[in-house]
Parts: structure tokens; C-alpha cells; sequence
DNA sequence: TCATAACCTAGTAATCCGATAGGTTAATAG
DNA sequence: CTATTAACCTATCGGATTACTAGGTTATGA
């Protein structure tokens, strides 16, 4: 019996050509931290280079980290109201760190502007929502995988924190 | 100077609520692992628990993975497109592994169905992108930190081959 | 009282996800 | 040779999310 093997004879670069194809046809590829995260994360570390604990402006981060600033106003806001920061309304007024950064895991952050950082709901900690159509998470294949990615991501995020990301070179 | 600090008094329970908050508005909260990806995986370790090498069927899988069966088709043929799967047509067809579970690493799965494993373009080693506001990446705090995500992430899914998640229980 | 900067509400275009619909082609059984 | 089977192909779609923008209101300090 003769059977079709696919294109398996280009296997060496078949992975490749079919990301550069994904490449050319889709402008914008899906990546998992949203600028929303990004830009949060960074305004953060703004803030935190900051020897005093003056408050700083919106507009100041926003021309020095390229960010739009009326999208900035929306993060900075959410950012106080879980906790991150403080605020001050008027002439000199601003967001401020009201925690030390060594106490602000990256984790806490991402959470809050991203959401789950599990790669599926049925291993997030957080977030936990069972699979529809999985019957039992013991067997499932993905599951346990899933599991040692989350663990890894967690280590990572939960070791670093914003004194460490706003480090100075 | 009177200075409200957003809702730090309640530092504790916040991030909590938050999330909570969260969970009751969006039904759907956003992963970063799709349903073609998951589905893609599961229909993989199915195919690869099977001991003799005889094709298997998508409405097979479709049943007892409980995935839409035209939905899988779809995902299947990129599968073979991309080198993992052969295929058989007619009676008695269906798709069979033309490697070794072993030698399948599951970083080539992900990337071929999912994309970039980086979590921001500009960390990705096979879909790398600069990013438009950033000046510099020595000097950016998101760069070195999502770059230790990466480099985690990739080695949890490079050590794990099809062989091992598709081990019986 | 005036300038400032945070705060709030609403809306939008572009995009993606997870399908579904409806067919065509190739292989096998009878 | 014909019917059945199952892969293969194309096209479309509703709903949701993302990354903004617009246009205000409120509180603070000079």
C-alpha cells in the first residue's frame, strides 16, 4: 500500500517555511503579554527608579517610555486601585510607589493587568476554571505539561521583583 | 499634604478581589494556550498511544477527545503539512506518526500550532520582532525579565517529547 | 480662581478564535 | 465498476478582545 507521507521528505525545513509563512501573512502575531501588561510593568519601573517618592506625572512617563497617554492614565489607574500605587491629584501630583519595590513580586503585577498566568484555565491557581471537554485531569496530556510550564513561569516571576526589573544598567 | 493611597489599606485582600472582580465580569478569561493547540496535543498523545502504527481516524479522536470533528480535521491537516503526522485516505484510513514519539519535542508542536512560545515579540528566537517604543533592549525592564520566562518555558518543553505525555497512567 | 493632573465613562476599528457549512478527491470493499 | 469511506479544501461567521481615542468631571495647590 503506497501512503502519503505529507511533505515529511522537507522535514528539516518544513518548520521553518511554514513560520515564515505565518510570518508574511498575519501582521500581527499573538503573543502572550498584552502592551496593557507591558506598559503597566514599565511605568512601574519608571516610578521605582525614582530615588524620592515624589510622585510622578503620567505625561512624563508617557513621552519618556513612548506610550500613549490617555492608555497609560487607564493602567496607572488600575494599578492604584489594586494597591501598587498611590495617587495625588493637582499641580505636582502624580503616582507614587506606596510599597517598597523588593516587596512587589512580578507576579502580583501580571496578575493584576494580565490575568491568569497559567497557560490553561484547569492549572491556574488563581483563575481555575475545570475543562469542558476534558473527563478527567489525570489523564489528560496536556494537563500535567501544563503544570510544569505554570510551575517554571511562577519561579521566575515570583524571584523577581520590581527592584530587580528597575535595576539600573 | 493629605495623599490617598488608592485602597492600601486593604493590601491583603486586593489582589483577590480583584481578581475575583475579574472573574465575574468576563465569562472567558484569556489564556494563552488556544483550543487548536490544546486539541492538537490531545489528538497527538491519542495517535501515539496506539502500539501497532495503523492510521487513525479524526472522528475517532472527534469522540473520544469530545473535539468538533470538523475542527479537528482542520487542525490534523496542519499537522501533516508540518511534517508530525502521514496520512492515509478511504477505508481503514486516518493519520499515523511518521517519527518516534520520542524525538517529537513538544516546543515544535507548540510553535507550529500555537506560534511563539516568547511571551513578548522581541524575546522570540523564531518569530523575533523589535519592539515600536522601545529604544533600546539592554536597557528595558521588561526584555531580560521575559527573556528568563522564555528560556524556562522552553526548557520544560523541550525536555517533554510526545513519549512522555502520552505515557499511560 | 485658575491651572493642573488624576479620575471617569463611553465608544470604536481591527483582529482573532472557534467553530460550521458544503463541497472535492482519493483509496478500499464488495 | 460502483459505493462507501475518510481525508482534503474553501469560505464564512458571531462573539470577544485589544489597544486605543474622545470628551468630559473632580480634586489639589499656587
Amino acid at each position: 500500500m503506497v501512503i502519503s507521507a505529507g511533505i515529511g521528505l522537507f522535514d528539516l525545513s518544513v518548520e521553518k517555511s511554514i513560520m515564515n509563512a505565518k510570518k508574511s501573512i498575519f501582521k500581527y502575531i499573538r503573543h502572550m503579554l498584552s502592551k496593557k501588561t507591558k506598559y503597566g510593568i514599565k511605568a512601574l519601573a519608571f516610578i521605582a527608579k525614582r530615588e524620592d517618592r515624589k510622585p510622578v506625572q503620567t505625561s512624563e512617563i508617557s513621552k519618556s517610555e513612548n506610550i500613549s497617554q490617555k492608555f497609560l492614565e487607564s493602567i496607572l489607574l488600575e494599578l492604584r486601585k489594586s494597591g501598587f500605587l498611590g495617587s495625588k491629584k493637582g499641580k505636582g501630583g502624580g503616582y507614587y510607589l506606596i510599597k517598597e519595590p523588593e516587596a512587589i513580586q512580578m507576579t502580583a503585577v501580571i496578575r493584576v493587568l494580565e490575568g491568569p498566568i497559567a497557560m490553561v484555565p484547569c492549572v491556574s491557581l488563581n483563575y481555575y476554571e475545570k475543562c469542558d471537554d476534558c473527563p478527567s485531569e489525570e489523564t489528560c496530556s496536556v494537563h500535567s505539561l501544563m503544570i510544569q510550564v505554570r510551575d517554571s513561569t511562577l519561579k521566575v516571576l515570583g524571584d523577581n521583583t520590581l527592584a530587580d526589573i528597575s535595576a539600573k544598567k
